[in-house]
Order: C-alpha cells, then sequence, then structure tokens
DNA sequence: TTGTGTTTTACGACCTCC
DNA sequence: GGAGGTCGTAAAACACAA
C-alpha cells in the first residue's frame, strides 16, 4: 500500500564493485586530485574510474570526452550515503561533513552500508506503492525535509553535476509522484552505474536488473524505467541530431561531436555510442574492450556471460521473456 | 531572487512476444 | 495474462539568464 519509505539508502550495501577503481586506474590529464577535501585527511585521493569500462576506458577513443574534465570522485564519495535506513536521516542532512574512504565508498566489500556515522546499515528492502512495484527511491531519503541543499556555485565542467551537492546531499529526496514526493532523485553513484550498464549494453538483462537493483538500492521496477527512460532520451538526442546535423555530425560521435554535446549537456550521458545495442557491443570491442574488457567489466558483476552474445535486433524489444532476457529479441536465453 | 527552459524520475496507454 | 518495449506526459529538480 502506501509507501512507507523505509528508504535507507545507505547507498552500497553490497557492491561487488571491489575492483571498481583498480590501481592502475586512469583519470583526465586535467584530474585534480586536490579536489578530494571529500576525502578523509589520512587517505589519498583516489581516482575513480572505471578502467574496464568503455565509457571509461582509457582507450576509448570517446574518453575523455572534454580536456577540462572534472574528476567525479567528489561525488562518487561524497555520495551523500544517504541518510541511513529508514531515511531516518541518520542526522538528516546532507552529511555535509562526511568522510568516507575509498575503500568504503566504493568498495563495500565486506557488502556493508556505510551511513554517514560511519555505521553500518541493513538496506530496506523495496517497498509497494499502491499495490504496484513501487520504488524504494535509491535516494537519500533524509529526516524528511525538503532539499535544503544549496546550490553550488556554477560550474563549467562536464562532469561537474556528478559532485554537486545538489545531487548527492538530498536529506530527502522524495519519493514518488503517488505519495508526499513525487520522484526521488538519484545519487551520482546509482546513475553512474546505471550509466555503466547502459553503456555495456541498452537493454539490461533480467539477471543484472536484478543486481543493479540490489546493488544500486533500488527496485527493479526502478531500474527498468531507468533504462527505457535512458533510451528514450538517447532517441531523443539521435532525433535531435538527426534533425539538426551541424550540432552533432551524424550518428556515430566524433570526439569532437561528443565535446560539443558535452557543451550544451553536461553529462556523462552524452557519450553513449548512438549505435543499435549488437554494434554497441561491437564497437566495446573495438574500442580496446574486446571480450576481455567486457570480461574484465564482469569482475564485479561475476557473470555477464552475455557479453559474447550477439545482442539482437531492437525492433524486436521482446522475445525472450521466457529466458530472463530483457534485451529486445535476444536470441532467447543466450543472453543471461 | 525570479522566471524560464531543460533534465530527470515515474507513470499510463498501448503494443508485441511468449 | 504477464513481462517488457515505446511513446507521451507530469512534475520535481536543476541550470541559468536577467
Amino acid at each position: 500500500m502506501v509507501s512507507t519509505y523505509c528508504n535507507s539508502l545507505a547507498m552500497y550495501p553490497k557492491n561487488p564493485c571491489t575492483n571498481f577503481y583498480p590501481p592502475n586506474h586512469w583519470y583526465p590529464p586535467n584530474y585534480n586530485p586536490t579536489n578530494a577535501q571529500l576525502f578523509s585527511d589520512d587517505v589519498q585521493p583516489q581516482p575513480m574510474y572505471y578502467s574496464h569500462h568503455p565509457m571509461f576506458h582509457q582507450s576509448s577513443p570517446d574518453w575523455p570526452p572534454h580536456d577540462n574534465f572534472t574528476a567525479p570522485q567528489n561525488s562518487l564519495l561524497h555520495q551523500s550515503t544517504p541518510s541511513s535506513g529508514s531515511g531516518s536521516g541518520g542526522g538528516g542532512s546532507g552529511t555535509p561533513g562526511l568522510h568516507i574512504s575509498h575503500a568504503s565508498a566504493m568498495g563495500q566489500s565486506s557488502g556493508e552500508h556505510i551511513t554517514p556515522d560511519g555505521l553500518t546499515s541493513i538496506p530496506s528492502p523495496p517497498i509497494t506503492v499502491s499495490g504496484s512495484e513501487m520504488s524504494s527511491p535509491g535516494a537519500p531519503n533524509g529526516a524528511g525535509s525538503p532539499h535544503t541543499v544549496a546550490r553550488p556555485a556554477p560550474v563549467k565542467s562536464p562532469y561537474e553535476w556528478m559532485k554537486k551537492a545538489s545531487y548527492q546531499n538530498q536529506t530527502n529526496p522524495g519519493k514518488t509522484r503517488t505519495k508526499d514526493k513525487y520522484r526521488v532523485v538519484y545519487t551520482d553513484y546509482q546513475r553512474l552505474e546505471l550509466e555503466k550498464e547502459y553503456h555495456t549494453s541498452k537493454y539490461i538483462t533480467i539477471r543484472r536488473k536484478t543486481e543493479l537493483a540490489q546493488s544500486l538500492s533500488l527496485s527493479e521496477r526502478q531500474v527498468k524505467i531507468w533504462f527505457q527512460n535512458r533510451r528514450a532520451k538517447e532517441r531523443k538526442q539521435t532525433k535531435k541530431h538527426e534533425t539538426n546535423p551541424s550540432s552533432a555530425g551524424g550518428q556515430n560521435h566524433s570526439a569532437a561531436a561528443l565535446s560539443g554535446m558535452m557543451e550544451t549537456k553536461p553529462k556523462i550521458e552524452s557519450l553513449h555510442i548512438h549505435q543499435h545495442p549488437a554494434l554497441h557491443q561491437m564497437s566495446a570491442m573495438t574500442m580496446g574492450m574486446g571480450p576481455m574488457g567486457l570480461h574484465a567489466h564482469s569482475l564485479h558483476h561475476s557473470h555477464h556471460s552475455h557479453f559474447g552474445m550477439t545482442p539482437p535486433p531492437p525492433t524486436t524489444p521482446h522475445s525472450i521473456h521466457g529466458s530472463q532476457v530483457s534485451q529486445p529479441s535476444a536470441s532467447a536465453g543466450a543472453l543471461i
């Protein structure tokens, strides 16, 4: 019924990404480690990039898309590890002074939630609203006060959004349309992970959806909807570019095109590859990932056996119902 | 500070597939 | 019938110019 948002949103319940930011990480030329004031004083700033994902892969021709790139690390660490448990708001506030170590921020190998207090908490189960599989918003759910976070100073980096307090320190990101809050705002980490997955495949498998939902403290429905919206966004952008080719230079974004996109829409999603999922995977291979790269990506996902598969044409979006795959017309079952 | 435009979650309607 | 797809849309969250 109506939701009692227990959204613990302790953000990283069991994030399996112990290898999230490997030692041989890469970061943009302009990356400024001093920006890591969010780290504990005794913790060395750790660049946090996906070395194994096309989107964050050093070898990716499209990455970095911008010179004045600013490391997203802040956001990732500053992730307002939402108020712990049931939004109790652990202090409710956006945990402005939160300092968490790299390990606790990203690795969470222990599988525990780290609250702003440094305590661990158990993720609350998804809740239902109006009988539907409603969200257990992954976003931080604070003491119930609406956003009180002041907006950060204007920023220019395409990736500044990732570290904006407004995205991270939401004391009470809200709820759903059906309830007292219209929608939540996903945290940087959630969005980053979703984007990462999206760049792996535009159509998430059932298994991955489940895993992602768990690791991000989102409901499967939320993950599904996010992917739907993400695809819609891409279609919209593609359409936009088609109608106004001069602004983007076609379907396949060149670095320049991406750069241009970044200026107007400084978000990582702009890095998406306008290609069919199948082609996308191929491009991933050609972008230096290859099967091994993909495998690497699966290090923290432990499976992704579908990586080697050829994704189906998008024209028949459902062919795999029985096969636990939500990819369009995947050759049944092969993609799990 | 405010007004306005854009982006982000979330949903309903409708469709196809199994 | 149920699942997930697209499409269109609502409204919160956000960015930014004035």
